[in-house]
DNA sequence: CACGATTTGGGCCGCACGACCTATGTAGCC
DNA sequence: GGCTACATAGGTCGTGCGGCCCAAATCGTG
């Protein structure tokens, strides 16, 4: 038998992360870090050098994608395999572009998540990514359009976190006019009517966080 | 030795679902089943007579919270322990009045978990659960005016699945009027000031889902 | 340096939205 | 029969919001 796939866990929620270690552990994996936030998760696989990461889109201080474009970008051959709450088609594209190379919904089963990262390891590539690979291959323009912007997100935070265009003005220090043009912006990238959708879309993005 | 705990896990998310499961096993607790969706949560805790029920407040169908009532009220000796995301007063609250022995937030250890459920069966009650319930008390009236009518869901749900106003009054064949009112009931029991944090409050209380 | 993307800002317009007040019909309940 | 809650609907008023036009400064990358 070779040597057992060294695994790093991160997900902002400990009972995930537990019950999944455990899980993991059982099935001959070799957890060696839990991270419970993007910053964490950056610092530990540059520490521990692990042969998959196993990481939520969803996490406070970075989100899962722009930790697995930092991880990439240091070590351009980390395996990186992401866990989304929902099937998003604007996820999966951006964590494709990142690096990542798998994709899991929360909704799958243990055996699909051991089998992903077994797959992670020996260069394959799920049906889910492989589709999605496609779809990123044909509309590369479309994609690239739909990159928020940090600005962007930091008005889409404020915005979720209950501030009106003008307290969202004060709180950046710029006109209540520029913050009405990011947020046009950002109803053009999520497609996105008002307000209320671009932020549900952040949180299913994982862009944004709901407290 | 006595008989193993006869646990009963219900979440909408199969991947925490089967390594909760695993845990609990390995545990010495013996899980009877596993529902996906509220409504097969009632069912199997009416077929299996589980001694504890580990149920999620967000889930389709039936949220987790009016499950518990449902079950409650059928066997007023069920034990269920609620999981969620975010420890919202307002969840917990509710969670209690609809009859629910225990409280659990999704950052928990798996140890945490299992106390939680082997205090139900005791007949303890966790701090958490304590802490609310005392609050529960003083303020009555408050908790009174926030519970959200039937109709008031089906606004907001429509709102978080990307309608207008006008929109919304065409589906729900009322005037636009009538909607208005309705949200701003709403606004009053969320403690929301527009219809953005309405339905953040509302997916946070797992009243409403985000597809 | 030049180009594109980002961030900043202006004005205009029309409708949507939320606050506030009142009112009616219909249930369920003591 | 009254009481309370719910759903229905109207008016008015001020402001927020989103669509659409535009333009300037900054900044990274080629």
């Amino acid at each position: 038998m070779t040597d057992p796939i060294r695994l790093l866990l991160a997900d902002d929620h400990r009972m995930l992360r537990e019950t999944l270690k455990r899980s993991m552990l059982d099935e001959g994996f070799d957890v060696v870090g839990e991270a419970s936030d993007g910053q964490e998760a950056v610092d530990l696989a540059e520490e521990l050098q692990p042969d998959v990461i196993l990481m939520d889109v969803t996490m406070p201080e970075i989100d899962g994608v722009e930790a697995t474009r930092r991880i990439v970008e240091q070590r351009p051959d980390a395996r990186i395999v992401m866990l989304t709450m929902h099937a998003d088609q604007d996820v999966i594209a951006a964590a494709i572009r990142a690096g990542a190379s798998g994709y899991l919904v929360k909704d799958c089963s243990f055996d699909e998540v051991a089998a992903t990262v077994r797959e992670a390891i020996s260069g394959e590539v799920s049906q889910q990514v492989a589709a999605s690979m496609l779809r990123e291959a044909k509309g590369l323009a479309d994609e690239a359009e739909s990159v928020i912007t940090k600005r962007e997100i930091e008005v889409l935070q404020l915005i979720a976190d209950g501030c009106a265009t003008p307290e969202v003005a004060e709180q950046l220090f710029i006109s209540q006019k520029t913050v009405k043009n990011h947020l046009a912006s950002i109803y053009a990238k999520l497609d996105a009517r008002d307000r209320t959708q671009a932020v549900l879309q952040a949180v299913r993005m994982g862009i944004v966080r709901l407290y």
